[in-house]
DNA sequence: GTGGTCGATATTTTT
DNA sequence: TATCGACCAC
């Protein structure tokens, strides 16, 4: 099989051989295959390439950030294809998000080198993990259609069972149990498993309804997160013939930001490295800031003795930051001791220093971070270009400070935008409307049912419920069946009777007009052990697969729902249409009107009533890239795509937790005081290592800067409604002199900031010497502001007024805000109104950000 | 079954 | 200070 090498012909084409060169090299293509190009590879500096050349064995790449740790793993990925290591399909490549993945996608994709087919084993390990799971399901007592639980089912859940373990959830949350559950299964512990100790927990019940739980998801058929990795963990530990033959077919695997990864990752990774060891990782202990989570930097700093032989690569050229900011990173995280080491150097000399600014309080802050956005947008700051308020963004350590930024940024009309609220798929509406598809597409879900029988309000409040759930118990069936028995029998009266009994007959009718049932061709090579590889008693039965192929669990891949009459559909066999089938899109939209849910939306007055109908729409707009509504659904349990098609420019706000990965030309870093950050309760709860972690939180925030990064902090500031004073931070202390600006806080009513002006080090500072907390708090302009501070009393933040244009409201009118819901306009002055909102009390904001009360849902951000 | 009030509570977050 | 959940009154 000769396939097309676009890189080939290219070079082809430059050379402009001779007619004899080309038909020798006809015959020698022939007789050989095309030679390769390996063109990938020209753009890698020295490091990058030897990780990249070293296909075998196991491999760490130590990749700090700004390193092109990204760009290295694909020229891997293209290398190991190139030289006839593996095939595309044989090579696992894991990621932590969807994010990460579709990165990867999209990077490989342009990396020059030609794909004979999709890279499939790449993705983040619960995707992957479940699409090995439905596979196998069996094996762990599942049905391979079992459901993925999120967060708030796994609740909903655990507090059943805590209430029918008589025990108190008001001193025993089903939070904290869910926690420490999922943090046994982060550490790959089965309910057998739990030591005695930490098992008693949980006021002595701990492991025991660890195992009811775990009884309970089998019942249900279905799976939480932690299990999609633990389940297979425990199958590749019970089977090792099965495991055996993935060890075969993953020729190469390759990890991203290993330094994450948790025992259950670690113990599935080594499973499947097992046999060949041909394992490349990538991570940078120095940004590890997921402990909490479970995340094990141990993993990564032992690496070389879980591999021994392991070949350890450094990327430390960093692409992204200017010298002064890489030396800021460095000097911070330089403070921690468990590291395998690692200095950030850049081939750039230029660059601002990193600025460094203190402020009276919070809003003051908030105030000074606008008022320089402003004059980078506006590019009238010296020294520097103009920036895209795409380009800047503000990371803050704790989400409840991105407040200050928003109410300042509402009243100046700075556009913004909050990454990392609630997800797309988290919010109520949508997940109420997926309750509706899964109910319809397994009538079994009685989590799914349990959640929309009385949304919209059917007249079905608790004892209707418990009358139900008593009723399906003892018959030993389905929520649903049981309310259909519940109903029959006369054990429902009332409203309760009429709405659950037109509730079971439109979800059996939906569920009669679900398909589209088509059988469809599992691609070729899709999946290992397709005919030659599979064993014999491994083979999935004739029936079993049917079962994949009715609900579109291959759906990524499947070809469209109604496949016109192409060629390549010659593969589709066995296609069966019911003639009353509607599409699945047509069929969610009526799912959601006929049961009166968007209805409900429709008549709520609340603020966010318009927003969550957006979203209902949107959720049906994403259905469109998918076959039928099972795929729909593993999509969305294990996707948080939040790229919800933003328009014009914004300010980026979000938290250092979210920021990992990305990178700014503009950073601002405030909330640098201690107790805030680093966080007290970090340091509190896990010591030293809590304050390490912090401190890679530091470095991963600074390290998200390209070209301009400003730290600040503020003496005062408000928390949980009380006024504290604040202490600078303590890695405040450990910036480099040398390579940090001290600006003039503006201070108090300061209005007016003073140029930026470079604090001078005292002369006896030498390079390596660190900054200071007093160079700010001895800096004149912080004197200023204090003495200021001390006139004017209490602390409190002046309003600045900026005329903007445009806006016709008259007094009393009724205006929509999409956050604050409807109002009243109080007041006006120029463009700013008071507004008086029904809900979130009263607020002045520019004119641009409310609409008239009838125009709601059409508002600016 | 719904709506209001009171009191406890308060990082970081992916899948 | 703000939010969320539980409990109580209609």
């Amino acid at each position: 099989m000769s396939s097309f090498n676009e890189d080939d012909a290219f070079e082809a084409a430059v050379s402009r051989p001779s007619l004899s060169q080309l038909a020798m090299q006809g015959a020698r293509e022939a007789a050989f295959g095309a030679p390769k190009s390996t063109k990938y590879l020209d753009d890698l500096n020295p490091a990058q390439r030897e990780a990249v050349e070293a296909l075998e064995g196991p491999v760490l790449i130590l990749a700090g950030a700004g390193t092109g740790k990204t760009k290295t793993l694909m020229a891997r990925v293209a290398h190991l294809i190139t030289t006839d290591s593996a095939r595309e399909n044989e090579i696992l490549a894991v990621t932590f998000t969807n994010k990460a993945a579709k990165e990867m996608q999209d990077r490989l994709r342009r990396t020059p080198f030609s794909l004979n087919e999709p890279v499939r084993w790449m993705g983040t390990f619960h995707s992957i993990s479940a699409k090995l799971l439905r596979r196998h399901a069996e094996l762990v007592g599942l049905k391979s259609n079992f459901t993925i639980l999120d967060t708030d089912d796994t609740i909903r859940l655990l507090k059943q069972l805590i209430s029918a373990a008589g025990i108190d959830e008001k001193r025993w949350p089903a939070r904290q149990l869910a926690g420490m559950i999922d943090s046994w299964k982060n550490r790959a512990l089965t309910p057998s498993a739990v030591s005695g100790g930490e098992g008693s927990e949980f006021n002595g019940m701990g492991v025991k309804l660890y195992a009811q739980y775990q009884e309970r998801l089998l019942t249900l058929n279905a799976v939480d997160f932690g299990d999609l990795l633990l389940h297979m963990v425990v199958i590749f530990q019970k089977h090792p013939d099965l495991l055996a033959q993935y060890q075969r077919w993953f020729k190469y695997i390759l990890v991203d930001e290993y330094q994450d990864t948790n025992v259950a990752q670690y113990l599935w990774l080594r499973l499947l490295a097992g046999g060949h060891k041909n394992i490349c990782c990538v991570g940078d202990d120095d940004q590890s800031i997921y402990g909490w989570r479970g995340a094990e930097v141990g993993n990564i700093l032992r690496f070389e003795k879980d591999f021994p032989g392991a070949k350890v690569v450094r990327l430390e050229q960093n692409y992204r930051s200017t010298p002064h900011i890489l030396a800021a990173a460095s000097s911070v995280i330089a403070g921690n001791k468990d590291r395998l080491g690692k200095e950030l150097w850049t081939s750039e000399t230029e660059g601002e220093k990193v600025r460094l600014i203190g402020h009276w309080d919070g809003e003051e802050e908030a105030r000074w971070v606008g008022e320089e956005i402003e004059a980078l947008h506006g590019g009238t700051r010296a020294r520097l270009r103009k920036y895209s308020l795409d380009d800047i963004a503000i990371l803050v350590r704790a989400s409840h400070q991105m407040r200050a930024f928003e109410d300042r940024f509402l009243s100046i009309g700075l556009p913004y935008r909050v990454i990392g609220g609630p997800r797309f798929y988290e919010r109520m509406e949508i997940r109420d409307a997926m309750a509706y598809f899964r109910i319809v597409t397994q009538l079994e879900d009685d989590l799914a049912f349990e959640r929309i029988i009385n949304t919209p309000k059917r007249g079905v409040g608790d004892k209707a419920l418990q009358d139900i759930q008593i009723t399906a118990r003892s018959n030993g069936v389905s929520l649903l069946e049981g309310a259909k028995i519940a109903v029959d029998e006369g054990l429902l009266k009332g409203k309760a009777r009429s709405g659950v009994a037109q509730l079971i007959a439109d979800i059996e009718r939906w569920s009669s007009l679900n398909g589209p049932r088509i059988r469809y061709a599992v691609e070729e090579d899709d999946e290992p052990f397709e005919e030659d590889v599979l064993f014999e008693d491994e083979r999935t039965s004739d029936d079993e697969l049917s079962v994949f192929e009715d609900i579109g669990y291959f759906g990524e891949r499947a070809r469209p729902a109604r496949p016109k009459l192409e060629e390549e559909d010659a593969l589709v066999e066995d296609v069966a249409y019911d003639p009353a089938e509607i599409g699945h899109i047509e069929l969610a939209e009526k799912i959601l009107d006929e049961s009166g849910y968007t209805a409900m939306w429709q008549n709520d007055k609340s603020p966010e009533a318009p927003g969550r109908l957006e979203n209902l729409k949107e959720l049906i707009k994403a259905l469109e890239q998918f076959d039928n509504l099972a795929g729909f659904l593993e999509h969305v349990a294990l996707i948080m795509d939040n790229d919800s098609g933003e328009d014009g420019e914004k300010v980026t706000i979000m938290t250092l937790h979210g920021a990992k990965g990305l990178e700014f030309p503009v950073v601002f870093l405030p909330g640098w005081e201690e107790g805030l950050f680093p966080s007290q309760r970090s340091m509190d709860e896990n010591g030293t290592k809590g304050l390490e972690e912090e401190r890679r939180l530091a470095y991963v925030g600074i390290t998200r800067a390209e070209e301009l990064c400003t730290i600040s902090f503020a003496a005062n500031r408000r928390v949980y409604g009380q006024w504290q004073s604040q202490l600078a931070s303590r890695f405040i202390d450990e910036l480099p002199v040398d390579h940090v600006d001290v600006e003039t806080p503006s201070g108090l009513y300061g209005g007016q900031r003073s140029p930026a002006t470079s604090y001078e080090a005292s002369p006896s500072t030498s390079f390596e010497q660190r900054a200071s907390k007093a160079d700010v708090y001895n800096s004149p302009g912080w004197k200023r502001m204090q003495d200021r501070a001390q006139r004017a009393g209490s602390p409190r933040s002046p309003v600045t007024i900026d005329m903007k244009a445009n806006a016709s409201f008259t007094l009393g009118d009724r205006v929509f805000h999409k956050k604050f819901g409807y109002g009243e306009v109080m007041e006006i002055e120029g463009d700013k109104l008071a507004i008086e909102f029904d809900r979130a009390g009263t607020k002045k904001l520019v004119a641009g950000f409310v609409v008239p009360a009838d125009q709601a849902g059409d508002v600016p951000f």
